[in-house]
DNA sequence: ATCATACTTAGTCATGTTGCTAACTATAGG
DNA sequence: CCTATAGTTAGCAACATGACTAAGTATGAT
């Protein structure tokens, strides 16, 4: 399932910027506006934008402008395809661990050389 | 903690990308060499290199050669910083549902005007 | 030794990403 | 009305990404 899924690769790929990451975290302690946000990161007004477009378009969160002030929060169940994705794959892999392992073990060892 | 994480970055990034999310899964059922994993996804073997070089230094695959052939594998426990990247995100984020639940609604009937 | 196989390296190209500045729009306050 | 504030748009520069071809290297098979 999920051969080709546009949606995880919009996701993870908002999820490798720090500076998005970081907006994020900011936004898990409470909503707020861009100019708030743009601030701790030390980025010029327009870039932060950018990375909250980014955001938007993933899904990851939500925002509403009011009179001039644009206010931004956490869509909280966005992760959730990450998640799901994460959790297929440890199960194929951990189901495979066995027969991995020392295969593993060996390119480890290998590779090191 | 992890404010400024280029580890989850490279993983995130290393995930972002559909084709190298389908090698990951073709690697899960066995280990497979360079070939093998080129031909299902219609790719030049110089571009599937590159995705399994992306692959390798974000610490998901390991490689070795033996002969001519390079045999490559799952490094399952790669994805643990992933995982425990969500799970913080997932904790902060439903501690402050409550107060937010109201104001995403908000947002998003907002969003959709 | 010769030849096919399995990468590997080098170099090109189009596009995407991330930052910027400058200039614009829209709203709040005095 | 005028001005500061908050965002937005447009456009640019530097670099990264993902694809390719062409040519090289190393190894297995005959």
């Amino acid at each position: 399932m999920t051969k080709y899924d546009p949606e995880l690769s919009l996701l993870f790929h908002a999820l490798a910027d720090p500076t998005r990451r970081s907006i994020l975290t900011r936004l898990a302690e409470t909503p707020a506006r861009v100019t708030d946000l743009a601030d701790p990161t030390g980025l010029r007004l327009p870039t932060v934008m950018r990375h909250l477009t980014v955001l938007e378009e993933a899904g990851l969160i939500a925002t509403s402008k009011d009179g001039r002030v644009r206010t931004c929060a956490i869509v909280p169940e966005a992760l959730d395809p990450v998640r799901t994705w994460l959790d297929e794959q440890r199960a194929i892999w951990e189901a495979r661990l066995d027969r991995l392992d020392d295969y593993v073990m060996k390119l480890m060892k290998e590779r090191d050389k």
